[in-house]
DNA sequence: ATATTGCTTTATTGATCGTTCCAATTAGAG
DNA sequence: CTCTAATTGGAACGATCAATAAAGCAATAT
C-alpha cells in the first residue's frame, strides 16, 4: 500500500559490515556508512533505526553466516576427529588470505565495546559459546566413535580450541609469516590423535 | 629559568592509562582525559601534542612496564621450564582479578587500530615479539639445561603460548568462570614437561 | 482518479569532536 | 626588581558527530 524500498537489505549489510569490520564501531562514522551504501541518512535511519541498529543487524548477520560455515565444515568430515583437523586447515587458509589482517568481527567488537556494553557482549559471547559447543559435540561424537580416548575432557578442549582460534585471530593482526599459523596449529592439536600436519 | 609543571607526568599517564584502557582509543574523548587528568586542554596539549601524542606514549608506558613483569617473573623460577610455569599460574591470578575484563591494553589496541594505522602496528608488534623472545630464550634455556627435549623447536613453542596468551585475553573478556583459565593452561602446557597444574 | 502510505532526498539540527588561542600566573635568571 | 619563558585556566575554534525535519515522489488500495 506503499511505496517500496529501492535497495537490498542483504546487500546494505553487507556493505556495511565491511565497514565496521574495518575501522570499528566507534571508528565508523555515520557519513561512512552512507557513502559505502549509497543510502542517504533518512533511509539508513528509516531502515535501521539508528547506527548502533544497524550494527546489531551486522553482527547478526555476521554470526549466522560464520555458524553456517562452522557447521558446515565440522559435518563434511570424514569423520568427527577429521573434520576438526579440516576446519583449522581451512581457517588457516582463509586467515592466510586475509590480507589487511582484519581479523573476525566479532572478536574485534568484543575487545571494543565488551567492557563497556554488557548488550554486546552477552550477544557475542552467545555466538562465541555456540561455535565452541559445536566443537564440543564433535569432540564427543569422537570419543563415541573411539576416536578420542574416553579419559579426553571435551569440554575443556573445545574451549582449548577457541582460545586458540582468538589466538590466531590476534597473531593475524600482526601479520606474520603465513607458515607461523601451521605451527601453532601444529601445536593446538598434539592434543588430539590423529595425522599431523 | 620558566614555571615548572605543577602535575606528575607519570600519575598523568596512569589516569590517561585507565580510560585508555576502558574504552581504547577512539571511544575516548579529550573531554574525558582532562576529567581523569584534572589537566586543562591547554596543559594535555603542551605535555603531548596530541591526543594522539599522549596514547603513544601510554602505549610505551605500558609497554615498558609489562616487559619488566615479565623479565622479572621468567628469571624468579627455580628452573626455566618452572619459570613458565610460574608465569602462567600468575597470569590465570591476575586475569581472574581483572573483574570488568579490559585485558590486555596492547592486544586491545592492536585489534582496534592495526588494520588502518601502520605506526601503532609496528609498535605493538615489536613489544609482543619481545615478550615472545623471553619465552624462546627462556625454553633455550631449559633445553640447554636438559630440561626440554632438544628435539622441541623453541621458537614455534614460545609462539604458540603467545597464541595462548592472546586468547586467553579475549576469553577473559567473557567473563567465563575462573576454572576455565586453568584448564586452557593445562592443554596449553602439555606440549611442556613439567608438573600439571 | 484519488487518497494513503512510506521511501527518497536535501538541508539542517544541537552536541560533541580534537585542537588552539590567550590572558593571567608563576617560577628562575640577570 | 625586571625580563624571560613556560604553565595554567578557560573560552572558543571550525569540523564532524549521530540523528531528524520536511518536502517531494512512487506505488498500491479503493
Amino acid at each position: 500500500m506503499a511505496r517500496p524500498a529501492e535497495f537490498d537489505r542483504r546487500d546494505v549489510l553487507e556493505k556495511a559490515m565491511e565497514v565496521f569490520w574495518r575501522t570499528g564501531f566507534t571508528g565508523t562514522s555515520v557519513t561512512d556508512l552512507v557513502k559505502a551504501t549509497n543510502l542517504k541518512p533518512g533511509s539508513l535511519y528509516g531502515a535501521f533505526q539508528s547506527k548502533r541498529g544497524l550494527f546489531m543487524e551486522v553482527i547478526d548477520t555476521y554470526a549466522h553466516c560464520s555458524l553456517d560455515r562452522v557447521a558446515t565444515c565440522l559435518s563434511e568430515g570424514e569423520t568427527p576427529l577429521q573434520a576438526i583437523h579440516d576446519f583449522f586447515e581451512r581457517f588457516s587458509n582463509d586467515i592466510v588470505l586475509d590480507e589487511i589482517g582484519r581479523g573476525c568481527l566479532m572478536v574485534n567488537t568484543m575487545l571494543e565495546l565488551a567492557t563497556e556494553d554488557d548488550e554486546i557482549r552477552h550477544k557475542i559471547t552467545d555466538y562465541l559459546l555456540q561455535v565452541e559447543n559445536m566443537f564440543c559435540s564433535t569432540l564427543k561424537k569422537a570419543q563415541d566413535a573411539g576416536e578420542l580416548p574416553a579419559d579426553k575432557d571435551p569440554e575443556a578442549i573445545a574451549k582449548f580450541l577457541m582460545t586458540g582460534i582468538w589466538g590466531m585471530r590476534v597473531l593475524s593482526s600482526t601479520r606474520p609469516d603465513p607458515q607461523a599459523y601451521k605451527e601453532v596449529i601444529n601445536n593446538l592439536l598434539i592434543t588430539l590423535p590423529g595425522r599431523q600436519h
